[in-house]
DNA sequence: AAATGAATTTTGATTAGCCTAAAAATTCTC
DNA sequence: GAGAATTTTTAGGCTAATCAAAATTCATTT
């Protein structure tokens, strides 16, 4: 049995690896988890020598098959529940990550499964991100950053980036969500910012900073 | 914030006092918690330190005001995941105690008072218990154990008082439930044992050692 | 009121997770 | 490739929660 603790440290190293391919460092496991990395260098040792994860001393830290195992896990808990927060009890999606991370820690393996089986078996959790299956398999879409399209592109929003709070509101105020149709009228050269006209509505104008963490999938052909 | 131990220590102090109405001795919550004494009277001053406890050297241990609404709380989250599981995962009452007992500890207040809403509020449990509402009030109903019945007798299953396992399981194969009408047969005077109808099923016979567990609400008058 | 036995507390240790400060290894820079 | 800067590890210590064993207090009996 893994302590809360050492799942969120396999968790951490999962997020790294998911984004550079390669070691995690000392430093970087610190940095997400919040804390010193004297403390990581203690705990690698801890899950190295349960093998969850193969560390090599001034090397950096990966994932046994094991500790990949168990982050998936994490990660398909999380993302489950988090779907059943906006989807069953009406949250909306700035709210539920706080309350994910507590109950993506609940073990059992019976109960995953049913959630599953009550949400009809989801495929992306209410931020567009892929839910990976029982054996950890996700499947990713063809998506694209808002502000790599051109005027005139069209597109639906199927996933965000960045999963702040703060950016999530801005989106609820603009009427942008999951589904929300985004049509490019104009894009400004000097600050990248870019004009869209939001499901029908008036046009408005997004920086480049909230541009880039739209992910659309393209509705028009060129 | 409390920690997950911190919280059980109260949740046992308060099923202590539930029974005892008296003051929870150190030894009594050192059995409910499976720990020692020693480890018990550390806590106590603990607890004590914050308020939540009146702790007297000796005397033994009771909950204070605070302390009594945590624990309460604990209580209305532990039966309204119970019920969560059962009546929409379709778990089986016996199966959900050791989830319930983890998902009680989800610290999320918007999330209790959505997950009451989703259930329509429910006043009880899959076995029978109150659920306290969000001021830790809770309302009894009318019950007698199924062994305190005379031949006639007839009623309805409300509640159980023992949340065995195998108790619960044995009660499965019985096909008795929560709603499952009842009707008193017979007595056996030497054994204590009742012979029972079972929703206009064929007669079963059932020890004492059962039918003390049993709460029936009586539909019969006498 | 002393003695006995049970309940409880104190004492001294252990483990997990974390920290700071110092030392060591690696990487960068010229 | 030597020295500087950065990264990482080691060393030593802290706190929370636990335990076994010893000491204390309480309750009861004689």
């Amino acid at each position: 049995m893994l302590s809360f603790t050492e799942e969120n440290y396999l968790k951490a190293i999962y997020k790294i690896y998911e984004k550079e391919k390669d070691v995690a460092s000392t430093n970087a496991i610190a940095e997400r988890m919040s804390t010193t990395a004297a403390s990581v260098t203690d705990m690698m040792k801890k899950l190295a020598a349960k093998n969850l994860v193969i560390y090599e001393k001034y090397k950096g830290t990966r994932l046994s098959p094991t500790g990949h195992q168990i982050a998936t896990t994490l990660i398909r808990k999380h993302r489950l529940w988090e779907t059943f927060l906006v989807e069953k009890l009406d949250f909306s999606w700035e709210e539920v990550h706080i309350i994910a991370e507590q109950l993506e820690h609940i073990d059992s393996d019976k109960l995953i499964e049913r959630l599953d089986d009550y949400l009809d078996r989801p495929k992306y959790d209410p931020h567009g991100d892929p839910i990976p299956n029982a054996e950890g398999k996700y499947t990713l879409r063809e998506q694209i950053a808002l502000n790599q399209l051109y005027k005139g592109d069209k597109g639906v929003l199927i996933g965000v980036k960045n999963h702040d709070d703060q950016f999530l509101s801005y989106l609820n105020d603009l009427k942008i969500g999951l589904g929300t149709k985004l049509e490019i009228i104009d894009k400004v050269m000097y600050d990248k910012s870019i004009k869209v006209k939001i499901d029908d509505q008036g046009p408005v104008l997004l920086t480049e900073k909230v541009s880039r963490n739209l992910f659309l999938k393209k509705t028009n052909q060129n």
